[in-house]
DNA sequence: TCAAAAGTGTTATCCTTACACCCATGT
DNA sequence: ACATGGGTGTAAGGATAACACTTTTGA
């Protein structure tokens, strides 16, 4: 009978210098050298429960306590690539007829993106591996090539069209930036990131030097598959609950808040709007104190009123967009 | 070492007679007569995946076919009564030393709540389960005993105090009815619902009658605490993708939607800026012909345009409250 | 004719969107 | 002075919430 052996997965989000980062492991697999997210095993004989196992784990690997945690999802699809079961990070696959891995994916939340100097591991803006999610300036390059390669696939097919046109806003469809996942999920499944041939034990695809850098850098396993669900779920959360400012420092401009919002839900904000948005909801104060590190004119400093959690049910914020 | 086993479980929502109800198994356990999930184990020999597995004993279970099926969390905790780790559902615990169980929940939504007459199986409103989240009709009256006793637990302490008010909207806080789960989680850590005593081994505490039938009946493992994952789940979802629809037969009238969604965000809607709302949003059309079934004037048929998920990004319904 | 449920009109208010302009600092 | 980013006023349009009333059937 085959074992089954569960590991735990993060994606520790953080802020560096206005942009999103997320903390990755190198791995040296064979020639290749791949990044992947920290995991580590569950072992249910020392780990009360997932999330004090996951804590122990990152704090071990990357030296520094998580803050805000979350469930994401639990993986257990035999065909696509399970993470790794030993902790020794060795890179191979699990055997066939070996243990069956599981895994459940977590999301964090960083303060700041203290650079740990820990051998291996690395802050990398998450726009690498997903270039066709920032929309900041306007559509990404990116999404040329892909649609290029995403009509080749549908090939007149008009269920393939319409799933193509929808997720990533083909002829003037509107962009959806929470659906981050399914995107990813449609390139898996029309064979064009570099994981669908891998997880298949076929050679990577013939593909042009422009597409291959549009579909972004893949990750080991199923990493990437986590981490855009990650990405999906923490835009969506955004909208509903404060939790950019697990984020952000004890004090900040509201400039650098957006540009937080920003960054994670790779989309430009109405400036204006965001902040009428901000003080009706009553979720920041002014400090009176002020940044003079801005460039131009010196800006407000603002604290997140924590307190209002415990007063009152509180929403996020709303994302009012700017048109392009 | 111990061995890892994992469990699937499975909220089957359905409506009956305007209702919500879920689908229970039910557990003779020693003395005792529990209701539980249905649930199985999973097998990494013989299932590719787990939502198939799923699909398979609930189908063996109680004859007939998931649509819409959705995870919702992964459970690991020790401390928590885990659910069992045999096919056979004796209802014991697992032991110590024993295999450690973790579960999978899932929520899958069925069309109608057709009876299967299997034995030990039922459908059952879930407000039985949850008396305090039934809103319909006004505050619920469960919430008097439970409101003395959550102050009798506070005890002046201002963080339980605060807590408690936000969740159960006591002086005059108002309801969200999303936060299912945090409120059945509340009254597990106040000691209040009968399986907080149960997982510390503890025999059931004292309580007056009409406190023990507010706190709504207790299940077997931590399937209240997956079911209560569900309605939040459910209830959230319900804004933001058209779920309702799944729950629905072909054809409908409006005011059935509405009472579909009332029985399931427990709180009454505003009947017209409900029709506004569903008229904008374009989801539905109206069939011509009439339902003759009503006791009043005969309602028109609608159906759910499900072509629109393909044409263009849809959000769900929103729920217009109507005041008390 | 009356109860029961279906179905509609209308208004005040609030929120969102979109426009453009002024302010304080460093170079 | 002017570039750079910080910070504000205001008005149009649309969504929401709240008011009550008419219509069509069965008993």
């Amino acid at each position: 009978m085959t074992m089954l052996v569960i590991g735990l997965s993060a994606v520790v989000v953080a802020i560096r210098d206005g942009e999103a980062v997320v903390l990755t492991v190198r791995h040296k697999t064979g020639g290749a050298d791949f990044a992947g997210l920290p995991f580590g095993p569950f072992d249910p004989d020392g780990h009360r429960t997932f999330e004090l196992a996951l804590r122990a784990f990152v704090t071990e690997q990357t030296r520094f306590n998580l803050g805000y945690v979350e469930q994401l999802y639990t993986f257990g699809d035999k065909g696509r690539d399970a993470p790794l079961a030993d902790v020794g990070l060795t890179g191979e696959r699990p055997r066939v007829g070996g243990a069956r891995v599981i895994s459940v994916g977590y999301l964090a939340l960083a303060p700041a993106a203290v650079d740990t100097h820990f051998p291996g591991s690395a802050w990398r803006p998450w726009a690498r591996f997903f270039p066709w999610e920032d929309w900041r300036a306007g559509r990404p390059p990116a999404l040329a090539p892909i649609e290029t390669a995403l009509r080749a696939w549908a090939d007149g097919q008009p269920a393939r069209l319409a799933r193509a046109r929808l997720l990533f806003a083909l002829d003037q469809a509107p962009w959806n930036e929470e659906r981050v996942l399914e995107r990813y999920e449609l390139l898996y499944e029309a064979g064009l990131v570099h994981e669908a041939a891998r997880d298949r034990d076929e050679p990577p695809a013939e593909q042009p030097d422009v597409l291959k850098a549009a579909l972004g850098e893949p990750m080991i396993s199923d990493h990437r598959r986590i981490l855009a669900t990650a990405l999906g779920r923490l835009r969506g959360k955004l909208k509903y609950r404060p939790v950019v400012f697990e984020l952000m420092p004890e004090a900040f401009t509201l400039s650098a808040l957006q540009r937080t919002v920003e960054a994670l839900a790779g989309v430009p904000l109405h400036k204006q709007n965001f902040r009428r948005a901000l003080e009706r909801a009553e979720l920041v104060e002014g400090l009176g104190r002020l940044d003079a590190e801005t460039g131009g004119r010196p800006a407000e400093l603002f604290r997140f009123r924590r307190e209002v959690l415990d007063a009152r049910p509180v929403s996020g914020l709303s994302l009012p967009l700017l048109r392009d």
